[in-house]
DNA sequence: TTCAATATTTAGGAGTCCTAATATAGAGTC
DNA sequence: GACTCTATATTAGGACTCCTAAATATTGAA
């Protein structure tokens, strides 16, 4: 087989892709930006503190856009001239908790679909396609975070309350212990709230029961 | 099913996974800049110029970076600046031709496999899986190309040469008329230098023949 | 000759990013 | 009480990214 030989390795290839969509969604977040509205990194700290509706503190906040404490500073300072965020003293000495004003929190939930034109590209795999693809996004998502590439998301692969393929059937075979109901690869989460992680070994028997080795 | 009514839709759960992935890219793409490396934009733009010998004016790097002309000048004067980049009269009026110079040319090959950590993470899919991924995230961007949300790439699925499930069996089912050889799903590319757009009634038809709809 | 179209650059300003240095509060030590 | 250590955030300064609007230069057409 000729292609064999003279293809680029086909994970270079993926990442390739991967690569390209990120490109494009970062151009995209800049044409938003507006005098309205909101630059990149701005709009990745409203996501984050929407899901954090207790506060966040600035180094938290830094770690998990991925930037210095400074860079981070400059942007939330940022925020909080434009009336989007707020900031408070913090539990520690010296710290400070980060939450969204109402119109922050207007905003983000404003742009909780986005990029809305990704998500209808996404669409247009038929739902089993979807399902897989999902399956593999957690599995990439996974293997990073297990190297330390990615800061630990709160996936169902790593909670405590994830069941792997316990019940009969292709349609729901997992199972959720915090709602106790039963659940597909379609429904696998990056971001569930009530997610807690469970031990390592535990993590560790799960995953060879989700994903057996090939 | 209480998943299904108490979910996020899956299609945006996997643009938020993408999404993520794209944040990480961006934060360790800055890692690398230092001293001695190049910035994102400096590396996106080197990688297109690798790809480009013959050289390319400066409003086609514009549009494939995704920034405006001036980001785009500015960015090439400082590569130009770090001996990476040449300018010369380009071919038509007033334009200008820019490509490697033999020190960015060597940086760009290094930088081939960027980012490692990601095509690492790739390959801890099985084959197949990786195959599946790699056809499903052509379907994405070519859903994105076709609303022009996305620059047209050099992917087989819209090339005069592609000739989809022309073949018997799983392995190769597909013909590229270049080379003449048969290839499969997992061979696909997104980046062919030999790529051509076919016409527009190919493209349906062979779109049609390469993913049924469901 | 003048005008329009094209391609790039300049100007100016906000935001993103970094490293290194600088507060500042509290905890532990003498 | 003063000394120091640690944790947290900010300031300082510089390079780069990003934009819009305006300026510049060149060719080809009216």
């Amino acid at each position: 087989m000729i292609f064999d030989t003279i293809s680029e390795p086909i994970a270079r290839r993926v990442t390739a892709g991967l690569v390209r969509i990120g490109h494009v969604l970062r151009s995209r977040a800049w044409k938003g930006a507006g005098p309205a509205g909101v630059t990149p990194t701005q709009g990745h700290a409203l996501g984050l503190l929407r899901d954090a509706p207790e506060g966040l503190p600035l180094g938290i906040v830094a770690g998990r856009l991925g930037v210095s404490a400074p860079t981070a500073s400059d942007a939330m300072n940022t925020l909080v001239a434009k009336g989007l965020v707020l900031k408070a003293p913090g539990a520690k000495p010296r710290s400070i908790s980060l939450r969204l004003t109402p119109t922050g929190e207007a905003l983000a939930d404003a742009t909780r679909d986005w990029p809305a034109f990704l998500t209808g590209a996404v669409e247009t795999l038929d739902p089993a396609e979807q399902a897989a693809f999902l399956r593999m996004l957690v599995k990439i998502i996974r293997a990073m975070q297990q190297n330390g590439d990615i800061a630990p998301q709160k996936m169902c692969v790593t909670c405590r309350y994830f069941r792997p393929n316990v019940h009969e059937g292709a349609s729901a075979p997992h199972h959720c212990a915090f709602v106790d109901a039963p659940f597909g690869d379609r429904h696998l989460r990056l971001n569930c709230p009530e997610q807690e992680d469970a031990g390592e070994e535990t993590q560790a028997a799960n995953w060879r029961r989700f994903a057996p080795a090939a």
